[in-house]
DNA sequence: AACCTGTTACGAAGAGTTTCGTTGATATCA
DNA sequence: TGATATCAACGAAACTCTTCGTAACAGGTT
């Protein structure tokens, strides 16, 4: 059993589908999808068949109509590409990544002070 | 004029070099590679083609053993990759990216309080 | 000139991604 | 029951990525 790969770009659309409202049939996965963008309902079929192949979600097929379920939370796939775009484009170096992130000044001051805060938590406990 | 494009991992692999050592001959990104994984010479060369077209090298053939220079910085790079994941993954939340990243506890605690300087400066700078 | 070496160029194969049309099965309704 | 709608499955087309073999070409060496 190989580890769930990357997911890619569209994959990664319907996870936040997903992650956003719950288990889904492939067609409200679709509606959503198609405020953004058109595409049709099959291609979210073929989409969802091969994430359920590769892992990165669950069906429930019990019913005629599947539920299609996310496998990974939105953070434990955060985690793995943040951790893998951190091997492949900043060298392993966490700290410059978070100084490139904040860089992109999209923190508000209140987001500022919680991650200040978090710092301390972690200062704490890695004494 | 369409932006560049996210480099792909191989590609990333060969900015490295480039970023590392300046610009290069196809022969000497192969060596460095080659010491990484087993792969021919003219993937390497195949592949700065591709990138050439891409944009995401520059080429100098004026010589008759072409020079490669990475056409963004590591920094830009970062960004763009960072901004774009972001994006894809985070909802827009640089927070919430910044939180994750350093939840991998990969940084220092010397890390962690250059960090915190920084978000000192971002806050005065934003009153 | 004929030959060897190191170089770029070309093309193609195989895998993965993204798209969707068509088909056949199952349910719902008139 | 027969017509219509909804659904999953299948397969294929177009595209990208990655790999490399082969060819063509230039420079220097006998």
């Amino acid at each position: 059993m190989r580890p769930t790969p990357r997911p890619t770009d569209a994959e990664l659309a319907i996870l936040r589908v997903l992650w956003d409202r719950g288990p889904s049939t492939v067609r409200q996965v679709f509606e959503v999808l198609l405020e953004e963008r058109e595409l049709g309902y099959t291609t979210v079929l073929k989409m969802l068949q091969i994430m359920d192949e590769k892992g990165l979600v669950r069906r429930d097929g019990s019913d005629r109509t599947h539920i299609f379920t996310a496998r990974h939370t939105q953070s434990q796939t955060q985690q793995h590409m943040l951790t893998d775009l951190l091997d492949k484009a900043f060298g392993g170096s966490a700290k410059s990544l978070v100084m490139q992130a904040l860089a992109t000044r999209r923190a508000s001051r209140e987001e500022l002070d919680e991650i200040r805060k978090l710092i301390d938590q972690a200062e704490g406990g890695k004494p």
